[in-house]
RNA sequence: GCGGAUGUGGCGGAAUUGGUAUACGCGCACGUUUGAGGGGCGUGUGGCUUUGCCUUGCGAGUUCGAGUCUCGCCAUCCGCACCA
């Protein structure tokens, strides 16, 4: 009797079965190879999204497979659980963040559990549990001791209504705050830094170790960092004792500077300024400061700025040049000022044609210089004129012998330069880490010992959402005595960016519950590094960024004897939705949910208006996600799964499609009455296939299921392509409905074959099927199939005839047959002689198990 | 502007790395089963001016042979961007 597929059932069962009977949990130690497996963690904002389930199905398979091929997997599952929804939440509603978080944790846990994830939940952390905190301090600490964190002046947004500072992302394009709406000012306040300029060359260089790492995400990195190689310059102030230094990839054409320019808010900038420029340029300088980073750096901004009236001697040429202030320079980068070679240097051709400042060209190109004035910069490689005793030197080398003579006089240097700042960590909010330092007026910032860790976050804070962080209301939190005179003094009342936490907990999980320390080293270093990590494309600069830093910092503590925390990374695509939005109306109104739409005929229900129809990025403002839960409820997580893995390749953007969906079900369905009605049948063999006695229907067979062995596995290493090795199953499904042998022992081989390729894919599916055709053990603890060479040989083969390397059909013949005898059979066939007659063969072209190719005289 | 990718049927996407382009699936069409079905089974499905010809964004090249290699364009997407 043939039952049903009812994957609510099945799927219930085995997840309970497998939890009793602990198959997830992963020993520290053993023969067999070590494989670390890892999705990024995510904010436990509430429910599961199809992105996660589409991040967490890849990297369950990869386990799941490389458990059954002897490996010692790791894979763990945790909560990047500090961070502002929670506060916001608390704001809003009056929920503690800590409450909101554990039950947003709790709800997540129960879905992904649905999913039939093999994690091995002895080992999952959240990040505000103070078991972990108390860690992140730690490192904190140890970034302190090493030199890599201090604190410095740094200008931050400003919210002069709620009184906090903001983070970039929470101003909007006109500069206002994203709650209170008031115009964000740009404050000096004393911050926490990590110095991770201090690894920016390191990071660089290390990137070429990365070989599996997407180049994007390497080039995305590298440009991150931004290094520029050229010279730092001194430029002598007129009538001071002051020079003007400035940062150049161009050393080449100091002999063309016209001007120099510095960033308004340069300390310089007042001294240079002549008393009848003062009021001008004190004005000018307001206004830029008050600006937000985003004003000033718009696009299409014109570039704004006025002489100081001061004055800088070239040293190179003796000649004096006008200082000016121009809104286009950025004090965060370089020394804060330029050398305005506008000849050169396609902006400053720019500021010098709008300022009437001159223009002197000093490169010409490879055919001499015109003598006619440029209409645009020449920025190109040249010969070096009008520059003293360098004129005609390439400019290539002319760099070099700048540097050089710059050097000798005692003007200048050779000079790298990075983009990448140092990385600002204070955060003047409630739920994150408490920064572990003790301010004393008499021993000034103290570390809090180790031994006092964790600083626990207090639970009784105000939550009204206005005011300074709520930290820094708590005087009983905020007032205590100095851990080295023991007078009274402050807590830092600061906390740590959520990245702080993200960027150790791959380390964490190799030793997750141990108390004493912060992992044990021969787990940390026996584990590490992880072999495939698994997230989204958003993340491909600071996450991961932050912790390469991180490893090579403790790796230099003596913490890790490993440079990378990642060896394998893959970067999966979004999931898309169908996306109904209506072209005549704006903002959110222009989204229609689709349960109101008509698929046959997108209408807007209440203007009867056509809508457009597109995939987009599910999300809730969009109207277009599909709930995770919902497609389990229907489908069974094993569909969700499959269909998640079939429809495109990791790495792209995936359309949810429903069709596709059900199609996805139509085919696990159609696996379940395969096997169902075979193992009711009970009448095929099942003993050892005899390969010497095979029929011609069990050779094909044969081939077909080793075929399949074969490709999965290789869709599974090396890059992975899980849609191609599903639609291998297909075809191995489809072979077997379609076989001439159901009776034969390499039926029953074919079946299992069948379970176990889809094991790692459709977990609880396989494992009943499994066991339903008297399989012992669990599935997932069997070893992966290895193709039989043997099997996979035909005794003929499909031979290609070509004529002028046109394909003109082809015929059938021995498989083992030689080229002399290939070239004879093609010859032969009815397909050549019917081309090649009359006309001369000038030449034969044989690829043996492939083709023949004829070609002839025109 | 700099950097990274992508371009193949009506759609999602394959192609053993230079050897039968369009596997697998969706959709569609027809047939069939059934009392009925968003079910099962079967067949077909790139285009055209169909003895055959054309087709992997466009154009050249290398080769007996190019989706794949080389060069030049075009288009789209993403990241960074007044970085000196």
């Amino acid at each position: 009797m043939e039952s049903r597929y009812t994957p609510a059932a099945i799927e219930q069962k085995w997840q309970q079965a497998w939890a009793d009977q602990g198959l997830d949990e992963t020993a520290d130690q053993g023969d067999r190879p070590k494989f670390y497996a890892l999705s990024m963690f995510p904010y436990p904002s509430g429910n599961l999204h199809m992105g996660h389930v589409r991040n967490y199905t890849i990297t369950d398979v990869i386990t799941r497979v490389r458990r059954m091929q002897g490996f010692r997997v790791l894979h763990p599952m945790g909560w990047d659980a500090f961070g502002l929804p929670a506060e916001n939440a608390a704001i809003k509603q009056g929920t503690h963040p800590a409450k909101w978080t554990y039950q947003n944790i709790a709800q997540m846990r129960s879905e992904l559990k649905r999913l039939g994830l093999s994690y091995d939940w002895r080992r999952e952390v959240a990040t505000c549990s103070p078991d972990y905190y108390r860690w992140t301090q730690w490192i904190f600490l140890e970034f302190f001791n090493a030199g890599l964190a201090y604190q410095k002046e740094a200008a931050v947004n400003w919210d002069p209504i709620d009184q906090t500072v903001l983070a970039n992302e929470q101003v909007d394009s006109e500069g206002r705050a994203w709650r209170s709406g008031a115009k964000v000012e740009r404050k000096l306040l004393r911050q926490w830094f990590l110095k991770i300029t201090d690894y920016a060359e390191q990071l660089l260089t290390d990137l070429d170790k990365l070989t599996g790492w997407p180049d994007r995400v390497k080039a995305m990195q590298a440009n991150w960092i931004g290094k520029s190689v050229g010279a730092y310059l001194e430029f002598p102030v007129v009538g001071m004792d002051e020079k003007v230094a400035v940062f150049t990839t161009r050393p080449d054409t100091v002999y063309g500077v016209t001007y120099v320019v510095l960033a308004p808010e340069h300390p310089l900038t007042e001294r240079v300024t002549t008393p009848d420029r003062r009021e001008t340029v004190t004005a000018f300088v307001q206004e830029i400061t008050n600006q937000s980073e985003l004003e000033r750096t718009a696009e299409d901004k014109p570039k704004r700025g006025i002489p100081t009236g001061g004055k800088v001697i070239n040293p190179f040429t003796g000649q004096e040049v006008p200082i000016w202030i121009a809104d286009y320079v950025l004090y965060e980068y370089g020394t804060g000022a330029v050398m305005g070679v506008p000849a050169h240097d396609t902006r400053d051709f720019v500021f010098a044609q709008q300022n009437g400042l001159p223009i002197q060209q000093v490169i010409a190109s490879a055919e001499g210089a015109t003598g006619e004035p440029l209409t645009e910069a020449y920025v190109e490689p040249g010969i070096m004129v009008n520059s003293g005793e360098f004129n005609s030197t390439p400019s290539i080398e002319g760099k070099n012998a700048v540097i050089h003579y710059a050097e000798q006089k005692g003007f200048g240097k050779a000079r790298i330069q990075y983009r990448l700042r140092d990385w600002l960590i204070s955060r003047q909010r409630y739920w994150g880490v408490p920064i572990p330092v003790i301010h004393c007026p008499t021993c000034g910032v103290v570390p809090v010992p180790a031994s006092d860790l964790p600083v626990v976050l207090p639970e009784e804070v105000d939550f009204s959402g206005r005011g300074p962080s709520p930290l820094s209301k708590l005087d009983a939190w905020v007032n205590v005595s100095c851990p080295t005179c023991g007078g009274a003094a402050k807590r830092e009342t600061d906390t740590m960016d959520t990245f702080i936490d993200s960027s150790w907990y791959f380390l964490r999980f190799t030793d997750a519950q141990n108390e004493q320390e912060i992992f044990n080293p021969a787990k940390v270093n026996g584990w590490m590094p992880v072999d495939q990590y698994v997230g989204g494309i958003e993340h491909a600069i600071l996450h991961l960024l932050y912790s390469r830093f991180f490893t090579k910092v403790l790796r230099d503590r003596g913490l890790l004897n490993f440079d990378e925390p990642f060896q394998r990374l893959l970067t999966q695509g979004m999931v898309q939705g169908l996306t109904y939005t209506n072209p005549h109306k704006s903002g959110a109104a222009r989204f229609i949910p689709s349960a109101l739409v008509n698929p046959a005929d997108p209408k807007d229900p209440e203007t009867g208006e056509p809508l457009e129809v597109s995939f987009q990025t599910m999300s809730k403002s969009k109207y277009n996600g599909v709930a995770p839960q919902e497609v389990i409820d229907r489908y069974g997580a094993d569909t969700a799964r499959m269909f998640i893995l079939f429809k495109a390749p990791p790495e792209k953007d995936l359309e949810w499609d429903d069709a596709d969906v059900e199609g996805q079900s139509r085919f696990l369905n159609r696996v379940w009455r395969l096997v169902t009605e075979f193992s009711a049948r009970r009448s095929a063999k099942t003993g050892k296939v005899d390969v010497s006695q095979l029929s011609k229907p069990e050779k094909e067979l044969r081939r077909a299921i080793h075929t399949a062995i074969q490709a999965v596995t290789e869709d599974l290493e090396g890059e992975y392509q899980f849609n191609t090795a599903v639609s291998e199953m297909m075809k191995l499904s489809n072979a077997l409905a379609d076989s001439a042998c159901k009776d034969s022992a390499v039926y029953t081989e074919g079946m299992q074959t069948l379970l176990l390729l889809l094991a790692p894919f459709a977990p609880h599916l396989a494992e009943e099927l499994w066991h339903l055709l008297g399989g012992t053990g669990s599935i997932h603890q069997q070893s992966w199939p290895i193709a039989d060479p043997k099997a996979l040989v035909a005794d003929e083969i499909t031979l290609v005839i070509q004529i002028m390397g046109k394909t003109r059909g082809n015929i059938q013949v021995p498989a083992q047959a030689t080229k002399e005898e290939l070239e004879r059979y093609a010859k032969e066939s009815e397909i050549a002689q019917r081309f090649i007659s009359g006309r001369e063969i000038k030449k034969v072209i044989v690829v043996p198990g492939k083709l023949v190719n004829f070609v002839l005289t025109e």
